[in-house]
DNA sequence: TTGCAATTCAAACAGTTGTATGAAACTATC
DNA sequence: GATAGTTTCATACAACTGTTTGAATTGCAA
């Protein structure tokens, strides 16, 4: 047991540094500078930097993942086994865009170190991401069972676009906000999850009563 | 002018790796391994590093927003002035989406280097990038006038939309085809751009008879 | 206090990176 | 064919990376 005060210097220095800055240029000499600890203490504790690393992102992963999780469940219970197709998106995405949009004040280091972990491909994560499929496959099952006419195809491309929408705008967010001059208030975030969701949703459910990839028609008469 | 041969190399060994390793982990020395010449050339002929990824990038951007526009104009042309939206947005991920999906044998290095331009973020191409905002202008004043009466906000958000899914699809292509146990079939490219502007048309067409912001109220009513 | 393990620390290590150097090899002009 | 300018090359350099080492310090039990 001991102190742990170090241990958990270090991860919260090399959380905050990597959200910031990336992966890419934060070195093992940046992190300890920040946690207030000797260039060696991050070996001692950790092993290596890529433990580190893994360990953050596992733990990061979990507790947003079981974040995510709470909210389905509650909302798949409170359906009686199927929730609205909204409010599964807004599971989904909700939780992510909150953390990493918003006032600088309050937005979560947690949050955007996981869209860092996301984003930046660096090996130690990489190995362990595959895992993240199985949590995207239960959203996959529930959206099934709140839209059991729609194909499987459409779900996963409904669920990849959701996603899709979420990601880029946090990652894109400053250059939205310049290009659009300002007028795309992305400090407003339900604003924002609302519109992921609401066009998520009509990817999922446009033209529902077919039940084969009924999107390709309406986009091919427009050739 | 010389022989141009060695400086060709460079930049076609250059533009090979960086699509498909990323620039984070791809240095000289594999440059000029991949290009056969020696190690020195790259500062012979660029001047460093950071100017060899520039040159790259502006020239790739150039050639890129150059077949958008292309095919924007076209469009914009033959319909007098006003291009149906669907158009317009497959000019804008159509060349993007056609360069980086399909068979491995018709992928171009370019669009795949581009797409890493704009995932990675490293201090040579940003500093260049800003000025591709003026590249989005263009389509969201061609998007405006497609719908006239669809607010700026809306306008700004659905182009948005269509390069967070374009551009996610591309990223995630692989965890994708994982997820969906290869259902969603990404070879087919033709099939992902229609998704995509089928859902993007969406966006900015929904409740088409309002001016103000319409999604958010379809979203609210799923609280 | 003594003794022992856990922790911290300054320093050095080995590896890799981008860059610079000066001699050698070319190429074209006179 | 000698000369001047360009291009290539092997090599060295300085800076930085993650990691290791072994001595100092700390904390705690006997």
């Amino acid at each position: 047991m001991a102190s742990d005060h170090t241990r958990s210097a270090i991860l919260a220095a090399a959380e905050r540094l990597y959200a910031d800055r990336g992966f890419g240029d934060v070195t093992l000499r940046d992190i300890v500078a920040e946690a207030g600890v000797n260039l060696a203490a991050v070996n001692y504790h950790f092993g290596s930097k890529d433990e580190l690393i893994a360990e953050l992102f596992v733990t990061r992963s979990i507790a947003t993942n079981r974040e995510r999780l709470r909210e389905l469940k509650a909302a798949e219970e409170q359906g009686g086994g199927r929730a609205p197709i909204e409010v599964i998106l807004r599971a989904l995405v909700g939780p992510t865009l909150r953390g990493c949009l918003g006032p600088e004040n309050q937005r979560s280091t947690a949050a955007r170190f996981m869209i860092r972990a996301s984003i930046e491909s660096v090996p130690p994560i990489r190995r362990i991401k595959n895992r993240e499929i199985d949590h995207l496959r239960k959203f996959a099952g529930a959206m099934r069972r709140s839209l059991p006419d729609r194909s499987d195809v459409d779900i996963y491309w409904g669920l990849n676009f959701a996603l899709a929408m979420a990601h880029h705008t946090i990652r894109e967010s400053e250059r939205l906000t310049k290009l659009s001059e300002g007028k795309c208030d992305l400090d407003d975030v339900e604003d924002v999850v609302a519109r992921v969701v609401s066009v998520a949703t009509m990817a999922l459910t446009a033209g529902r009563t077919e039940t084969k990839a009924p999107a390709r028609a309406l986009a091919r008469d427009a050739r």
